[in-house]
DNA sequence: TATGAATGAGCATTCATTCAT
DNA sequence: CATGAATGAATGCTCATTCAT
């Protein structure tokens, strides 16, 4: 049932926005009354956040897999893989990501998009403490904040704006340089 | 009278929240009618977009100084200057910005920020033009397009979530490194 | 519900008029909240709608039934019955009658007063037409035109001015003269 | 001035309709400010029944002064000049008749057709108390009443309406021979 | 559990009227 | 006289939430 007012919220959120989120709406689209939200769902909010959770613990989910892949060969490599599936989680359903990251009050979103690069963060400067003679950059931790933030944000107004004279390798290419120029002595 | 009420629609956006911005409440604030804002205002969204207008242009206004003043020597200076500037700008009004970024749903801001963006990546973008043999990139449009977006999230995320590990200075030398280290040989 | 809004409605219009036709007022005199109003009716206009199509749909029914038990013998008693009628369903509410005809405006009322004619209009024809011998009158669809609205006009007007020097008895015979000088040779 | 608010006021409605009657627009549409209309007129309302009653004005003058002019031979000519007299007013501003009689209420009209109506019902009741031999009818002062509400709402609603079969002459023709039948012996 | 009718505070907006200038 | 900014009560309507069934 969760599942279902989960689904249905999605939904509503893709059809119809943000602003015609409402429990009226989530709850007509579940084929429920609005009263049985509340036996799964202290508020509107609760659901609306799962529906966030959700989509970003799939995107997180594909850029760790990608991560994960790549363990051994920190490098430029690694760097346009991940970059790639990040771009490849956030291409997979652009839509809803248009309402979560622009049409939603960002607070919304902060904590869920705040444990994915903090999650991506760690592992990073893991790496890079590891490699620590390999960078120019002196404290891992922040050269980490840094990488990870660029490359996220790069990537969703990639996605969402879709520049016309960016191709998408042109711009892998792109960040593989801002990251390596920026690492690597 | 309407410096009264943007006064007033800013005062409630810090005290009270995006959610609680409504006609009546920035009528009560700058002690006028509800009646009184429809002689100036079309209607409650443009009340709002004055608002945000005005904070956008006001930080527009201070990196655009700032860059305009390092016309002459483009290179490191010119990057820490002008992200210096920016910050300065952003933690001009922190509690707003906050706000502004995060609670309003970023459509709303959308075209203002776009519209800062512009301006400064079409300076960056000449410069890199004109000094296209001291670049490795090799087009200076998009060049311009992910430094400037770089180094605005980071500046704004910075002053949004002030990071204990990372000083003001450190972040500037970040910056300069991530941008020097993009576009230099 | 539908029912109390109905008459509660008809309260409010009877009791404050059709300026104080509020959707809070209905809601008051139902002893409901304003929301649930919008649970059985899209709008204020569809509340006050039933109401005066109940009105009226009333007012057919009576003036219906009497011509349906008059079909037999159509003549000088028709009229007479038939107006008799009319006078009656007008009489039986005449504060609604008076909201209705004349504080209202009038397109609010205009299709069903429509209707009704149309209805009565359409039997009269149908009589005319096969009573062709006895009317001088050429065309039976202006003939039962010109009876109708007259008649309608009268008892209305009557029933509303309530003027002193003429009585019931009267204003009937007044009108069997009226449709018969007209009518016949 | 007040002639000015007058005719702006008429414009008014018939520009914009009865629901836009609102000081504000009349005020613009005179060119004057909301506040002068306050200096020539109480309140809103009476400035629509300025509009009003200039309207019946004419139309009665119009009708009195053919009515003035069928003194000597009452008879079927006079009923029919009468009519078309009256049918040529409502027919030379259509679209105010429109407003004036279906989109007010009608109680904001209906002391000044009764005025008309009261105007003309005495002239005829007159004619009839001296012809008393040459009518079936009693009361003359009933038989005026009947006859003019008769005429008076037939042209009405024929010049509203515009019913496609019954053709200006045609009509005139059935008033005349309802009028004439009622009246005559 | 599930319902869905009922709630009622809250919203954005209008407009006849006033009154200091 | 004329102004027009200011008023503020009133409007139609929404929607997250509750609770008796």
């Amino acid at each position: 049932m969760v599942e279902r007012i989960v689904t249905a919220g999605r939904r509503v959120l893709l059809d119809h926005g943000y602003d015609a989120f409402s429990t009226n709406r989530v709850a007509t689209a579940a084929g429920i009354s609005p009263g049985s939200l509340y036996q799964y769902f202290p508020d509107k909010a609760a659901i609306l956040d799962v529906v966030i959770d959700r989509y970003w613990d799939e995107v997180a989910e594909r850029v760790a897999a990608s991560l994960a892949d790549r363990i051994a060969d920190f490098g430029p490599g690694m760097v346009r893989d991940t970059a790639d599936a990040l771009l490849t989680a956030l291409e997979a359903d652009r839509e809803l990501l248009r309402v979560v990251a622009e049409e939603l009050p960002i607070h919304r979103s902060k904590e869920r998009r705040a444990a994915l690069e903090r999650r991506v963060r760690e592992l990073a400067a893991a790496y890079l403490a590891v490699r620590a003679d390999s960078t120019r950059r002196p404290d891992p931790a922040i050269a980490a904040w840094v990488v990870v933030l660029a490359v996220e944000n790069l990537a969703m107004r990639w996605v969402l704006d879709r520049p016309a004279s960016i191709g998408r390798d042109a711009l892998l290419d792109e960040m593989v340089a801002l990251v390596g120029g920026y690492l690597l002595a």
